[in-house]
DNA sequence: CATGTAAGTTAACAGCGTTAAGAAAAGGAG
DNA sequence: CTCCTTTTCTTAACGCTGTTAACTTACATG
């Protein structure tokens, strides 16, 4: 009798067949190039079969965006450990940026284009929930630098604080996968423009200047 | 013998309309929506007369976006006139946050999408020249600043100044534009998330920590 | 008037996302 | 094994896209 299981696990199999074969030709050719034809035929099937596991090609690329963020969380699972608040948002800022910089088409489908995300009951991330939702991580970090009376005097919204930090790493990410190869201006390398920018925020935040001492002035 | 002169100038006129009903059909409805057959409709051309003037939908998109680069820094005039630098840093992010927040469409295009820009003898836009390329205005301010030796010392580097100054206000308004809708995150006003990156990001440069004193601590 | 050139149109092509209709495969019941 | 039902998958098609080729019209100049 376990032939429903059976159909239902291949039904499944067939389901993730789309969504990897999607993400690779995504990631290596950039969203335009994603059609639903190509993904058809990568996975050896006609376009139309798609079709019976995803409502349509935006539902293909939320659900792309949705395990990417859980993955993107997941990956802080090590940074996780540092004790102490101001080394651990640097950490996680450093990071989230090289997810973005090693990542650019993947950065540019999460953060940098507006879709409506899945509906929570759909998502597989547990929102709030700091290892599967980075938000929530960064959030949790500024916390408890909050709650120990670390920052400085007047910072005392907490998701002000988190969308701004959030925000200034962000900046940084998407002008260089938007307009790192334009020519216009002579970028300076990417990584030193993530190293001052978190150098900056962190500065800005914290109450003492210097810290434990590891990381001294930037320069 | 003013026939030419007539004929280029009716030239002109069409390549401008075209230009314009693009522009006003793409604020209005945002990229995707822009298709050589709408912008034909509107102008009463046929849509094959566009690519008389124009190579591809590419060249017509990068054109206004380059008029737009243009049309930015211009709106930096009134700013210009600011003497102290610290004050005309800070009107200078609220100006482009307040550019990108109200021209959503625009910004997306001109900030968030890679494209190749014009070639240089193509622009319209006179590269370094402060009164058509913001860039070059963001950094003339901060040249003067720190020739001034009003910044703090080991921040020297002023591309790379200049680059994680755009890239803080530019996170706050990109976040906003990609994300700002998605009910995930709990967003706090985009106007407030604005004056605290601006406020940081201007702390973290100035040598002294209060200046002449119309704006003080934020909140 | 004839001629050459520029401007603009119509028709078409290849590709896109998506839907409708039908074929094929597979499981269960008699 | 046969008949029927349900699920899976494909073929064909629709209306849209950007873009090109071929044709027609308008017009200044010899």
């Amino acid at each position: 009798m376990g032939t429903k299981e059976r159909r239902e696990r291949e039904r499944e199999e067939l389901r993730t067949k789309i969504l990897d074969a999607a993400r690779e030709l995504f990631a290596s050719e950039g969203y335009e190039a994603v059609t639903m034809r190509k993904i058809a035929e990568r996975i050896e099937y006609s376009p139309t079969a798609i079709y019976l596991h995803f409502k349509d090609k935006e539902a293909v690329l939320r659900e792309i965006c949705d395990a990417d963020f859980g993955a993107l969380a997941h990956g802080f699972s090590a940074i996780a450990r540092i004790p102490d608040p101001r080394e651990r948002l640097m950490a996680t800022g450093n990071a989230y940026a090289e997810f973005g910089l090693s990542h650019p088409n993947h950065y540019r489908l999460m953060f940098m284009t507006p879709h409506p995300p899945l509906s929570p009951e759909d998502s597989a991330i547990e929102r709030g929930n700091p290892e599967q939702d980075a938000y929530a991580f960064l959030r949790g970090t500024l916390a408890e630098a909050l709650a120990g009376g670390r920052l400085r005097p007047g910072l005392d919204d907490l998701d002000l604080l988190t969308q701004t930090v959030w925000a200034a790493v962000h900046g940084v990410v998407s002008l260089e996968i938007a307009k790192g190869n334009d020519g216009w201006v002579d970028w300076r390398p990417a990584a030193e423009r993530v190293r001052l920018m978190i150098d900056f925020i962190t500065r800005c935040l914290w109450r003492e200047d210097a810290d434990g001492g590891s990381r001294g002035a930037e320069r």
